[in-house]
RNA sequence: GUGGAUGUAGCUCAACCGGCAGAGCGCCGCACUGUGGAUGCGGUUGUUGAGGGUUCAAGUCCCUUCAUCCACCCCA
């Protein structure tokens, strides 16, 4: 043990159940995105350092990503996020796509971060973005997205909320009780982690920033008030959107939702599980600058972003991971010994041209070797060619769940597996 | 980057005050040389993360180091 060589801090080996469990997740990304008529890309997973540079928060780009110098000298970044990439290709055929874009994405992710509980240094992660359009209508539809997804893996809106904020809903309630702009950026970071704050922590924090004892008295109203949004047009207009789009009873307003990142500029939102065991299940919002800061024309975008592994882990804790088959294998074909050889083979060829998915015994082995391995990879169906059923041109078979058994001809075979298969 | 916890068999974990390194599961074999999953019997599995120190004696105490986990920070 000793001697294998460690595997990279942070990272995580898909062994192929594990493996068999984030493709059902990309399976049900890719269902809902297309449901919406959502079109999937791709972007490199190398970046130039320079990309992020722009608007990602500095601390994520100073420190939390990985970066290195390439042979030419070009200093390089594995991306910790997608907004930026996608940023860039819009910007380069700004001309000559049809806005507004409905695009999705799933794929690793690395960021340089001590490694806890939901969190891993390469994650994967699925972005999906709608481009081009400035109304709460389309952040109402990119929530419903998000809504949709989690009742496609079975989360229920008691199990998993999305709240939902507005960053300019917010600014102007600040500026109205009289919060000075300079204090303003502080004390929405501050906002942002209330809830993990005690309330004393918070009072003696929130004076630290500068505010009188009147105005926390007025923030705290404030941020109190789940009614806040309808002074909002576009909130209006947003949950109006969400009821009819079926999504209203996972989503609710929540003044205390900023973000960190300092892209957004107005429409915020995570979803959270109720009971309040795990991080973020995701974050996004509308991000209007961020195609101009990397060279493109203005334009408006709102998407967000889901990791493959907090998902994963609340399926899990409310016992809801899908039953997935241990391999694709439906047929075991056995062999009996080397004279019958080249007809198993045959018989493996001929069951796999009729599209059946098939795994066979290769080498000389104990026949009961060979139904055990059959069962362990969870075949639901061996075949059996020995030299009785070779004497009289037939071959057996077996349903491993029941144990049923029986023969036929080599002619009825393929005819015969399939109606086992689908029984 | 800061703080805390934990490293013992393939896996999950025991081992009193420092006194012969164990159990369950798994795996292998046999009962059952043409039949898996059940059962019974038998067997295998170790540089106790690594290095040093104290001691007659260290899994246990001390130091160093590495790794993992948890929280903070941060969160695409």
């Amino acid at each position: 043990m000793t001697a294998t060589i460690r595997p990279v801090k942070g990272t995580r080996d898909y062994y192929p159940e594990d493996m068999a469990l984030r493709a059902w997740l990309y399976d049900q990304m890719r269902h809902v995105s297309e449901l919406f008529g959502y079109q999937e890309y791709q972007a490199p997973i190398l970046e130039p350092i320079g990309l992020y540079a722009a608007k990602s928060g500095d601390e994520l780009v100073e420190k939390q990503s990985y970066v290195f110098e390439d042979r030419g000298g070009d200093r390089i970044t594995l991306r910790p996020e997608l907004t930026p990439s996608l940023a860039r290709m819009v910007a380069q055929r700004q001309n000559q796509l049809a806005f507004p874009l409905r695009w999705w994405s799933f794929g690793p992710f690395w960021r340089y971060e001590r490694p806890q509980k939901g969190r891993t240094r390469e994650f994967f992660q699925w972005n999906i973005d709608l481009i081009g359009d400035p109304s709460p209508e389309a952040e109402a539809e990119i929530v419903a997205i998000a809504a949709a997804f989690f009742k496609q893996v079975g989360l229920r809106s008691d199990e998993v909320q999305i709240r939902v904020n507005d960053r300019r809903l917010l600014a102007k309630e600040l500026e109205s009780i009289g919060i000075p702009e300079q204090a303003r950026t502080p004390l929405l970071g501050l906002i942002d982690r209330k809830d993990k704050l005690s309330p004393e922590a918070w009072i003696l924090q929130t004076k630290d920033i500068g505010l009188a004892n009147a105005q926390i008295d007025s923030l705290n109203e404030l941020l109190a008030n789940k009614e806040l949004w309808r002074g909002s047009e576009s909130l209006e207009r947003f949950f109006q959107a969400i009821e009819a789009f079926g999504a209203s009873e996972y989503v609710v307003f929540e003044p205390s939702i900023i973000r960190g990142l300092q892209y957004y500029t107005g429409t915020v939102f995570e979803a959270w599980d109720t009971a309040g065991e795990f991080r973020a299940l995701f974050g996004g919002g509308r991000y209007d600058n961020l195609v101009s800061d990397v060279g493109g024309k203005p334009v408006e975008a709102v998407g967000f972003a889901v990791g493959d592994l907090v998902i994963t882990l609340l399926l899990q804790s409310l016992g809801r991971l899908p039953e997935l088959a241990k391999s694709p294998t439906d047929v075991f074909v056995t062999l009996f010994d080397v004279s019958l050889r080249d007809k198993s083979f045959a018989i493996m060829n001929a069951l796999r041209e009729a599209g059946i998915r098939v795994a066979g015994q290769l080498t000389s082995e104990k026949l009961g070797k060979q139904f055990k391995y059959a069962d362990r990879i969870g075949a639901k169906l061996a075949v059996i060619l020995g030299p009785d059923e070779a004497a009289k041109g037939k071959v057996g078979f077996k349903v491993l769940a029941t144990g049923e058994q029986g023969e036929c001809t080599e002619s009825e075979m393929i005819a015969k597996v399939r109606q086992l298969l689908e029984a």
